[in-house]
DNA sequence: CACCGAAGTGAATCATTCC
DNA sequence: GGGAATGATTCACTTCGGT
């Protein structure tokens, strides 16, 4: 149990190797295990203690508790690795999920979202006995309700332009080029997934430096994306043909250079400007109205900071939150001053200047 | 235990009455169960006013073990009242669908397909703390996996005009006049599903004359729909509140003649494409330059799909209008990249090809 | 009546830092 | 660790009132 390695494969059980990891090492953990297609298969059997000729649904039964087992010991050894800041996601379809979600649950981890990759070009319903199968669904989760988690919000909504990022994905299957193959041209794994899907779950919830850790690899995606973003990266396989499949692909990718590209800053690393500031440096002078953006409520500003209202004295926090009734408020939003051209603008835009001031960098517009 | 009897409510809880009633009898059943949603305290909104939440007795548990007690148990009680040819939809979302879809299983329930519904217009994530919660999850099954069951094919390709209807249905919330108001204007029911929703099951997966059955009937949508559409329908619901609602309700409805009245064009606008779609499958990987067609401007692309010039930093049409000093800016247009030819082409080419894979999108049901 | 802006609302596990 | 202070945060759609 020595310190972790990074940016290497393994070749072996996930669970093995897991254990053979020091715990509270890795930050996010990328999951795609086998989705149990056929019940009963080659999966984990500890002591095989099935019985020939029983009827369908003991035999129904008996495929999901194995299931469940080999679901709860690698889930288990993952929780022992991941940080307690740190998150898990398991992909799967209707064959494992829900026997996979119950688990997490049970083992203590918590669900903060699950993801439905809608599929653009999905495998059509060839019998026509069911709706086509157009999509799987991804459980995000942390391991415990009160745990710290990243979760990169603002990364998400630039992403999608604007707009807050949604819990439906829709994402194209992998193929073409990005499309592994064998020396044959045969596709050289089942389930490839698309570096599309991994890059918004990596960008998401992990950042640079970070350690993202795959227990079963298979064509190397997480990895590769991982890689590109730069992210350290393990990954687990027990087949030693997808493995050197893998290893040559995350070889051939280059990390974006620039770490600057690849975190959007997030508003709460600002630096904190005290309202006393703005009045210090003769932004807003004492006595000057505030009100809030419907002119409904005003106050005074104080020359130690603090400002007054007809019935309210404290923060520019505390009375915002006094004067509505609400039991918190964000002064720097709410209270408004006259600008120049008669308007009302936020005394944000004070606290911009300050900021502006203290380190100069590219205009954010928004 | 006598005939089954039809078009009617009963009071009361349905695990009781299920039992009162015969055997695989029953054609369809769908169930909106309690969510065991666990919420907290009070969210506000960023305006400060109160998140009307659900925070009714009935979705109160004491845990996952009761709640799977409590979820085995009427799933029980329907599998038996169900026939051998019938089918079971229940909806959830991640706080119980994993439990529920456990319990389906281990029932000897043959899961047909999970569904999930993608809702047009759902509720922001406040906090910025997650992704938006944007879906709820469907699970369809039969009483067993050799089981022959009733999927209306035919009916589902022509209510997506001539494709396979998918898994996946982008349909919007109850609101409006639909959603059921008590006497104080108030929503009658926290959880009113879309008559929409209820219209593609029934219509899926039953036929005309069918017993459609709801075990949580609440505000009685799926009741309503089935008279609308010529099915029998049975109710249960402990409330007696509700219960007066959806008797009036169901009261009301005039059943349809022609069900072809309910298709639907399909959206006919193209889809909005985000730029950071584009960086995100790879056609366009971050740190790459852009520069306008003459040359004059340029901007590096960020993983996070915004650009940034020497002295900006936003959205393509953000950045592009800034550079120019101009109030606005096509940023696909505006923006170049290099072609392996050499020449500068808009990046417009390459949301021409995001646009091209989600070519065949999702109908939105009006 | 048309048009426009303000207000309201929906199954939601919704914060972090400092002292 | 606990309590207080700071301050971050919303999309699509409907309804209603004013001009």
């Amino acid at each position: 149990m020595t310190t972790l390695k990074t940016n290497r494969l393994y070749q072996g059980d996930c669970i093995d190797i897991l254990n053979g990891m020091p715990a509270e090492s890795v930050d996010m953990i990328f999951a795609d295990p086998p989705y149990n297609l056929q019940l009963g298969g080659d999966l984990l059997r500890p002591n095989n203690t099935r019985v020939d000729g029983v009827d369908d649904a003991w035999d129904r039964f008996d495929g999901f508790a194995d299931y469940d087992t080999f679901t709860r010991a690698w889930l288990g050894a993952c929780h022992r690795v991941l940080k307690d800041s740190g998150t898990l996601w398991v992909i799967g379809t209707y064959h494992n999920i829900f026997r996979v979600g119950t688990a997490l649950q049970d083992l203590g981890f918590w669900v903060l979202n699950d993801v439905v990759w809608c599929k653009t070009n999905p495998m059509p319903n060839f019998r026509g006995t069911r709706f086509t199968n157009a999509h799987e669904t991804l459980v995000w989760c942390s391991k415990g309700a009160e745990a710290r988690y990243t979760f990169n919000y603002e990364a998400m909504k630039a992403l999608n332009e604007g707009l807050q990022m949604r819990s439906d994905w829709t994402l194209p299957l992998c193929t073409g080029p990005e499309r592994l193959k064998d020396d044959q041209g045969r596709k050289m794994h089942p389930t490839q997934k698309p570096e599309s899907l991994l890059y918004r779950i990596i960008l998401a919830s992990s950042d640079p430096g970070d350690v993202v850790l795959d227990p079963f690899l298979g064509s190397g995606t997480s990895a590769a994306v991982a890689k590109k973003l730069g992210r350290r990266w393990i990954g687990i396989e027990r087949d030693a043909r997808y493995l050197v499949a893998a290893r040559e692909r995350i070889a051939a990718v280059e990390p974006v250079a620039d770490v600057t590209l690849l975190r959007t800053p997030r508003k709460r690393t600002e630096p904190r400007v005290p309202f006393g500031v703005v009045v210090e440096r003769g932004l807003l002078p004492p006595g000057s109205m505030l009100s809030d953006a419907s002119g409904r409520w005003s106050a005074r500003v104080r020359a130690d900071g603090t400002i007054i209202s007809a019935e309210h004295r404290g923060s520019i926090h505390q009375v915002g939150a006094a004067v509505q009734g609400a039991p918190a408020c964000n002064g720097w939003t709410f209270w408004h001053m006259r600008a120049d051209t008669g308007s009302l603008v936020p005394i944000d835009l004070l606290r911009q200047r300050v900021r502006a001031e203290l380190a100069p960098a590219a205009t954010v517009l928004s």
